[in-house]
DNA sequence: ATATTTTACTTGTAAATACAAGTTGTTAAT
DNA sequence: ATTAACAACTTGTATTTACAAGTAAAATAT
């Protein structure tokens, strides 16, 4: 998967050394090989290299200094939901498990939905999901998905459970997230969402709504995302 | 100031172009010139443009398209503090004032900071201020603000009474803000912050944490920050 | 011994070039 | 009229080369 011979070298290269920072072969405030080491390692040139590192500054896994080299962040303490490179990725070796509270069902869009839909988009319906996801047990987000009912053979019958949607999306249909956009409030959670969270109604939780992008041009998705933050905070770099 | 010699050549285009976009030269769903046209225009090989768009596409304001071109980017419906383009930037039209709630002063680090402080920093001291932001009249963020009392000859003697902090650093102590990291939470709001964001006690609020890095080298300083999100959210790319 | 200069290394910026791959409108064939 | 192939665009990836500017350690002069 990693591997793929269809991705870009700068890609590929990027795999590598994020894997070996999440992994410890480097540590935190260690230089990376200095950018020309690089090319003569994995048999690149400057530019592709420096493609490469910028993604890594991008997801907050090192930083650079001019005259110095590349230096490696210390992993975030707290959920990375707030950059693509973010959810699965961010929490290490933390457990993470989804469950299905809804399963994946044809529906009609929301005529008020929270972004604004092309036509084509909202005529050919909406596929909906609801997923709580927990973190070493406990209920951290409670998710509410809408896929558009586009070219997604099968979708409704797979399976979720303890499954990444990006990953499914990613392996089933070859399709990759490559961005999006979000709005945030802190909002008091209501009795459904307090019973989901496991939390008292009224307590404070964050709110966030996502589009977000793919590579399959003109196919976004979106969530609506409630998060209990009492315990662990969302992380973000810019 | 924004034509500064200075200023590498990619930046320039990217303030130029970003200008452009705000003032509605180019307008939502346009598409730019493309990269060839901006050589030309310009100057500059495509490279050098497409560094430019690059940052542009980081900051959320155009999304580009493979075959097609770059598109104008929806200004936001909110106020984008997540990134580092934000605050003053997206807010457009609107009339944002700065009313100071406490003077800088300088006075010692608190011991449980709540971000991990270099030795010579703690040493040094810390010049604290606390802000409050207003947007169309409305009191939106409450802001305590922490930064190494380094070389940063009378500072607080200074005024910040409607002017951005980023700007005095700019033009005062060629400080430019480069990146950095948050942690945001929800919580409620207690009778201190309520007061100051004019809710009531009790009421979900938005808490960033946030540490701002600089062009000078171990020069970082760090920002407390209370959001009343019940009217206007807050705003991200990724 | 200390301070200064030099040197070698690092990342940052920029140019010129080439081809791959996706999009769109035009042209040609059916 | 409809479809298919083509041509002319667009951005994406990658190489090669060059110099500027910041860092750090070694060499040198005081």
């Amino acid at each position: 998967m990693k591997g793929d011979i269809s991705m870009p070298q700068y890609r590929r290269l990027y795999e590598v050394l994020r894997k070996h920072i999440v992994e410890g072969v480097y540590q935190e405030g260690d230089l990376l090989p200095s950018e020309n080491e690089l090319c003569v390692t994995y048999g690149l040139t400057r530019p592709t290299v420096r493609h490469a590192l910028d993604e890594l500054v991008k997801d907050g896994f090192i930083k650079k200094q001019k005259g110095k080299g590349s230096i490696v962040h210390p992993l975030p303490r707290g959920i990375g939901i707030l950059s693509v490179a973010g959810t699965t990725s961010a929490l290490g070796n933390r457990d993470l498990k989804t469950r299905i509270l809804v399963k994946p069902e044809i529906r009609s869009w929301d005529e008020a939905f929270f972004f604004p839909l092309p036509e084509h988009i909202r005529e050919s319906g909406c596929i909906y999901m609801e997923r709580l996801r927990l973190i070493d047990g406990k209920p951290l987000f409670y998710d509410l998905t809408y896929l558009p009912n586009i070219n997604l053979p099968r979708f409704t019958s797979r399976t979720f459970e303890n499954r990444s949607l990006f990953d499914t999306l990613r392996s089933n249909y070859q399709i990759e997230i490559t961005g999006g956009e979000q709005r945030l409030w802190a909002i008091k959670a209501d009795e459904q969402i307090a019973a989901f969270l496991q939390i008292l109604p009224g307590e404070p939780v964050l709110h966030l709504e996502r589009k977000i992008d793919t590579n399959r041009v003109g196919f976004s998705f979106f969530s609506s995302l409630y998060c209990d933050t009492s315990e662990q905070a969302l992380f973000g770099v810019f």
